[in-house]
DNA sequence: TTGTAAGCGTTATCAG
DNA sequence: CTGATAACGCTTACAA
């Protein structure tokens, strides 16, 4: 083939002198075919009229050749788009996977773009930075940022003036798209649940409320919710104080876990018996399954001598037969409305703006509610 | 800019005449700086020797331009690689990112991916065939098959053709790269410790055989393990088997869940005292903790009234106390050292096979053994 | 240290 | 229905 200098491309078995140095390309596949680069083109890609004859003679020249369509990286470039949409991840997700709300919603996600032939790019980005290039240089159509990210800003920055458009979720950004959570009014909504039964001494079990991670009692909920940085922390905190929750302990914890969960019940029920907690309000359903197995481990009776609430609407079948007390979050929708927003951009929509509602979810572990007080008053 | 007749790429404002119509280019931002599109190239990848007077020039004119960095489609263009692996992903993974094992080798695969500046494709192809047209279409510089997917012969096909380098999990393929794991070596020896400790009754749970879920009991293990496409299920069976195992009851289930095991565990200990398995072996840890959960439902003691052992050594904190008995396998090592693997092939080093040993772990759901004997003999 | 030039492998447009 | 042509936006060997 007419390359007389080449392109270093790294090793490709050199010294082979029979075989093709390089993959087949289009062009070979058309001279050797006997026609021209565009039939070829247009036979794979199927979006041309191109005779049955054609077409044969195409397809045997390119089985000839082990053509197996044309070049990606090509093909993007002329199409001026690689099928591609980012989903860009921070925080506690970059380490594991673990966590079941960011995999369902990243499930919702898949479920979309799969549903519309795209791919998801993965990108973590951690504290480090490590990610933060890859995802300025990687090619994508559209990207979907998950959970806050750290080096978020400068990501951003570069998608935006590449004309790369951009879904948030649980942040919002003038001319980005974002889908957020009305976590605030469904704390609230559940802390008001707790109240009406009439508890007095409730402690709370809060997921991390910053970067930095530290385990223990802290003092107050107001101080607490102005404390936090991490968005899902601090609007559930927020929607209790403004239920009117006064807890007697605030326990953080490093992360939404079981573990963390248990450890933080344990600390808190070690007490005398009147001055412990009868209600325990956790900010995921991971760390209420923490406190639920401390409490029986406890030999305390579950609602009877300790309340307890979560939140996200996590399914527990291990956890039977107690069921959370929680919060549902439409995780799944939430994803695939983020899939939708980012595909309905690469069509040239403008970004939009949605709020998905949460809503308690009855389960076994808060008791019975003596007075019905279904709707919060805000205030 | 000097475009004439224009590329169609859909609505992009046409009637915006002051502004640029096309983002800014690395030619434009060479034009206004006064230099030539080399220097601007070397200036951002940093390659090449820029005098700083010149560096920051072009980083002046870029910045009055918005422009953020070569376009990524046209540099993998050239460069010949997109800086993308290719995950795919089929059978149950594709409908949910449940499974704890599958969850721990993607996280796996991420770390490698990660530190070497990789993005990773993630690509669901599901039975319905969706996904393998993404997969044969999307640029990626090496690809890795996680479990057996369905449409993987096409996929497979069409990415030798290209060259693409290619690892296969859980399987193996002249010209690809495997990593496999010794699942039936680790089985022989967890059964053999479930004979030695005088069982004589002994249930299976295994996973689904094959893509049909059937839910229910079945007949023989020999039978079960020749019967069985799916590799994991087959080749643990076999293992129990080569151990000497031969089960009065073999219940196959629609799954790794734990209601899953819960249900086979209620169906197998459903009997008369005397017919009741004294130890059930389950071929998944969440089975196990199905089985486990049911027995204390049913009052039975573990491990005195019921022996029960899993496979794969999750980390389930809520079955505390119990821990099951199971097989480590060192998943998260599995997926870096496939994503090693593609990273090698995509420097041109040839492919390379890996098996990776499994081993029992002990836990408190088996139940001591009266004699030990660690190493289990063969035939 | 900087500029020149030759593509990378496609696809969209338009003319035949 | 098929062919010629002109980009897509960048990188790199080599010359200056």
């Amino acid at each position: 083939m007419g390359l007389v200098w080449g392109i270093d491309r790294g090793p490709r078995d050199p010294d082979h002198e029979g075989g093709p140095v390089s993959r087949a390309t289009l062009a070979d596949v058309a001279r050797l075919a006997g026609v021209s680069p565009s039939t070829v083109s247009l036979t794979f890609s199927g979006s041309g009229p191109v005779s049955a004859a054609t077409r044969e003679r195409v397809l045997t020249a390119a089985a000839e050749l082990g053509y197996s369509g044309p070049d990606p990286l090509a093909r993007s470039l002329r199409r001026g788009t690689s099928g591609v949409v980012g989903v860009i991840t921070g925080g506690e997700l970059a380490a594991h996977f673990r966590d079941p709300v960011a995999i369902r919603t990243l499930d919702g996600i898949a479920d979309t773009l799969g549903a519309h032939d795209l791919g998801m790019l993965l990108i973590r980005v951690n504290n480090g930075g490590e990610g933060v290039d890859l995802a300025t240089r990687a090619a994508m159509d559209a990207a979907i940022f998950l959970r806050s990210v750290d080096g978020a800003d400068e990501i951003l920055q570069a998608l935006t003036r590449r004309g790369t458009p951009v879904v948030l979720m649980e942040s919002a950004l003038p001319g980005a798209a974002s889908v957020t959570m009305t976590d605030e009014e469904g704390m609230a909504e559940l802390g008001a649940r707790v109240l009406a039964l009439g508890h007095t001494r409730i402690a709370v079990v809060t997921l991390p409320w910053g970067r930095e991670r530290r385990r223990g009692l802290r003092h107050g909920l107001d101080a607490a919710a102005d404390a936090a940085t991490y968005r899902f922390t601090r609007d559930r905190m927020t929607g209790l104080a403004r239920a009117g929750v006064r807890p007697t302990a605030v326990y953080e914890t490093c992360g939404s876990l079981v573990e963390e969960g248990f450890e933080a019940a344990k600390a808190l029920l070690d007490v005398p018996p009147n001055e412990r907690p009868t209600a325990i309000i956790a900010l995921s359903d991971l760390l209420a399954a923490g406190v639920v197995l401390a409490a029986r481990e406890l030999g305390l009776s579950i609602p009877l001598d300790l309340s307890v609430t979560g939140f996200d609407g996590v399914d527990l079948p291990w956890l039977a037969p107690d069921v959370i007390d929680s919060v549902e979050q439409p995780v799944a929708r939430k994803g695939q409305l983020a899939g939708e927003m980012a595909v309905a951009m690469m069509r040239g929509e403008p970004p939009a703006s949605v709020e998905l509602g949460v809503w308690p979810r009855a389960g076994t572990t808060l008791g019975p509610v003596p007075e019905s007080r279904s709707s919060a008053e805000a205030g």
